[in-house]
DNA sequence: TCTGGGGTCCTAGGACCC
DNA sequence: TCTGGGGTCCTAGGACCC
């Protein structure tokens, strides 16, 4: 331990998803509550309330599965842009206690809070602020978990859970890490729990006690990584970094599951263009460019396979990415076979500045003839995501006369295209 | 019980280069 | 010509998280 330990907050939100549809709904509160769609569907629980978890119904749970736990349970759909809209009021009372917060994800974030004594007092003194400010702007609650470091924090907020604040003194991290399951470790899951299992390792104490060497040799560079967090120690990885850098999506993807598993080519590669549009929609609000296009393909029986492509220039236009994802698709879908979901990644990003005056970097990315097109592609396509924002998704629909040329260009051969490029 | 959708990180192997 | 070793890029798959 260093002489002057961090002081770190996980700050996780209880029953988030449930909590916001009773915002918009109070006559759900203290009902059994399942988020994620209708009892019949196929899904599964994005959120349980406490009263529907007391029958066995958790998150990911299939949804036949919870209506069958819990038949008296109330199946609601859930509101992506509700929660984002909530989590943004959660991140503006965060960042009145430190700007260096992190949202883990939608509904839990990191706080280095080291130093912050002189303005909020001590740890708990601050916690309990945070925690009373927290329900009086949001209307929502939170538990609050303190610790020096990010592994502790974190687990220590699932033990505060629900609506509590918990602090684990500085020094006592492995006596308080050591009687609970493995399980509780962050990144510890069914798989790696069955192997320690099998291994004779319960609880985190267990863990500790093991040398680098044993757990280097049964879990490779992973092992070590485990015994430092099982001691409380951030060791390497995505824990040691710095609370606070804001450092944008690595990836940006979509994927559908069909109501019905379908082995129709026109329905398959109507959801690989509606997939790729709202990827790329969401690369232009980002001003990315991807380079790396990833398809995903899950037949009936479960088996999914990916397959991906990594073109020289990096794109962010719909007809790009669809053709490239197309082809993958034709090469590696096992014709006949039914197909129960789809999806389109892409990653590998680069950023291109949209202040830049046109044509300086845009031509390192497209040969000159091709270049003009590009440009005016891309504008096209970001008025068109305009008008969406304002009329909403469904109503409108790309022009006719856009739309045609959108579907010639689609249907150019991507291999004949490349080789023009490339003076071939 | 018949298994969503959005992500991150890690591993392992092959290609390719020096 | 009978073969080393390291680094980097790419691909595929999988564990894990909310």
């Amino acid at each position: 331990m260093s002489a002057h330990p961090k002081t770190i907050f996980h700050v996780d939100m209880d029953a988030f998803f449930v909590s916001v549809e009773e915002l918009y709904d109070p006559s759900l509160k203290g009902k059994a509550v399942v988020v994620g769609g209708k009892r019949d569907e196929r899904g599964v629980v994005s959120a349980a309330s406490y009263e529907a978890r007391k029958f066995g119904v958790h998150s990911a749970m299939p949804l036949r599965t919870a209506a069958k736990l819990c038949p008296h349970a109330i199946f609601v759909d859930g509101h992506m842009d509700r929660y984002q809209e909530c989590s943004k009021k959660v991140y503006a009372v965060l960042n009145r206690f430190t700007p260096k917060v992190e949202m883990a994800s939608i509904d839990e974030a990191y706080l280095d809070m080291t130093g912050t004594e002189r303005l909020f007092g001590p740890p708990l003194k601050a916690a309990h602020a945070l925690h009373e400010s927290m329900k009086t702007e949001t209307q929502l609650s939170c538990s609050i978990g303190i610790a020096t470091s990010r592994v502790v924090a974190k687990i220590t907020s699932g033990q505060a859970k629900p609506n509590g604040v918990l602090w684990v003194i500085p020094g006592t991290e492995a006596g308080f890490l050591a009687p609970l399951d493995v399980r509780k470790m962050p990144g510890i899951g069914k798989v790696t729990e069955k192997r320690l299992h099998e291994l004779g390792i319960r609880k985190i104490g267990d863990l500790a006690k093991l040398t680098d060497g044993y757990l280097e040799e049964h879990f490779g560079q992973w092992g070590t990584a485990m015994a430092a967090k099982a001691r409380g120690e951030d060791a390497g990885g995505w824990f040691d970094t710095e609370i606070g850098e804001d450092e944008g999506p690595k990836s940006i993807s979509h994927e559908h599951t069909f109501s019905e598993d379908t082995r129709d080519q026109s329905v398959l590669e109507a959801t690989l263009l509606r997939l790729s549009e709202m990827v790329c929609r969401r690369l232009r609000e980002h001003r990315l460019f991807a380079r790396t296009m990833q398809l995903k393909l899950r037949y009936t029986d479960f088996t999914t396979i990916t397959r991906a492509h990594t073109p020289e220039s990096p794109t962010q236009l719909d007809t790009e990415i669809y053709a490239e994802i197309r082809k993958l698709f034709r090469d590696n879908w096992q014709r006949g076979r039914t197909v129960r979901l789809l999806g389109v990644s892409t990653s590998h990003f680069e950023q291109i500045d949209a202040q830049m005056p046109a044509g300086t970097q845009l031509d390192l990315l497209a040969p000159a003839p091709e270049n003009n097109q590009h440009q005016r592609w891309g504008q096209a396509m970001a008025t068109a995501d305009k008008l969406r924002d304002k009329f909403g998704d469904r109503s409108v629909v790309l022009g006719t006369s856009l739309k045609r040329n959108l579907r010639e260009r689609i249907h150019e051969n991507p291999v004949e295209r490349k080789k023009k490029d490339n003076g071939d």
